[in-house]
DNA sequence: TCATTAACGACCC
DNA sequence: GGGTCGTTAATGA
């Protein structure tokens, strides 16, 4: 598969001209990894920013209990990384793929001044930042007011806004989800979210299989607006 | 009252 | 046999 065009999926980049694309390509070479690969622990953390171009990526935290919490889901044509002049908040968690996936990588010293010198970039990641904050003031919402039935709900939402293709009047959400990770993705527990889940199947707002699920949105949002 | 903990059993690669 | 999923009784905030 052609690299600029990957690059030019990368919603941050999609407003750059083809030459720049070229420049990137030029700088950021390219790497392929496996399923089930830790990339960076807060121990090996490396300054600079990652292009995302196939694959999923999972961001998490894990606390003084070894309680593991995921933070973000990324897939491709996100970006992720982290320097002295910006940052994407990625220090000190672990990423992980849980998919095989490209990954491109791009040095600190050579973003910062491919920024310096095109300032239409600057503007267009405030606006990727902007709506990554308002994104996690909903999440935040719904994590403190929330019952765990709101917060799996609220996930499944945004994921299926993510990562889901259509299937009848359903998303289907793209790629394998075990209970065990919900639970890490809003603070909770297995078991209570299999009774979650449950509860929502009952309610026809989401079918499941072993692993993937199934999401009515239009159903989800008006059960989130009550 | 809602969620966690702990435990057991079933199902399926 | 390990990972996933369903359930339930006891306990906690």
């Amino acid at each position: 598969m052609d690299k600029l065009w990957y690059l030019s999926q990368i919603s941050m980049l999609d407003a750059l001209p083809m030459e720049d694309l070229m420049e990137i390509e030029r700088m950021a070479p390219m790497n392929q990894l496996k399923k089930g690969n830790l990339i960076q622990t807060p121990e090996t953390f490396r300054e600079g920013l990652y292009f995302l171009k196939e694959g999923k990526l999972k961001l998490y935290k894990i606390n003084s209990d070894g309680k593991q919490f995921i933070v973000s889901i990324l897939g491709a044509g996100n970006v992720f990384g982290e320097m002295d002049s910006f940052s994407l908040g990625t220090r000190d968690t672990y990423i992980e793929t849980i998919e095989d996936t490209i990954l491109c990588s791009l040095g600190k010293e050579s973003f910062e001044q491919f920024l310096i010198d095109r300032p239409y970039l600057a503007v267009k990641m405030m606006k990727e930042l902007s709506a990554l904050l308002k994104e996690r003031d909903a999440q935040l919402e719904q994590m403190a007011l929330g019952d765990v039935r709101k917060k799996a709900l609220h996930l499944l939402v945004k994921l299926g806004q993510k990562f889901g293709v259509p299937e009848g009047h359903y998303h289907k959400i793209d790629m394998s989800l075990t209970h065990q990770e919900i639970g890490n993705m809003i603070g909770s527990t297995r078991e209570t979210v299999t009774v979650a889940l449950h509860e929502l199947v009952n309610q026809e707002v989401i079918k499941t299989g072993r692993m993937t699920i199934y999401i009515d949105l239009n159903k989800a949002n008006e059960l989130l607006e009550l």
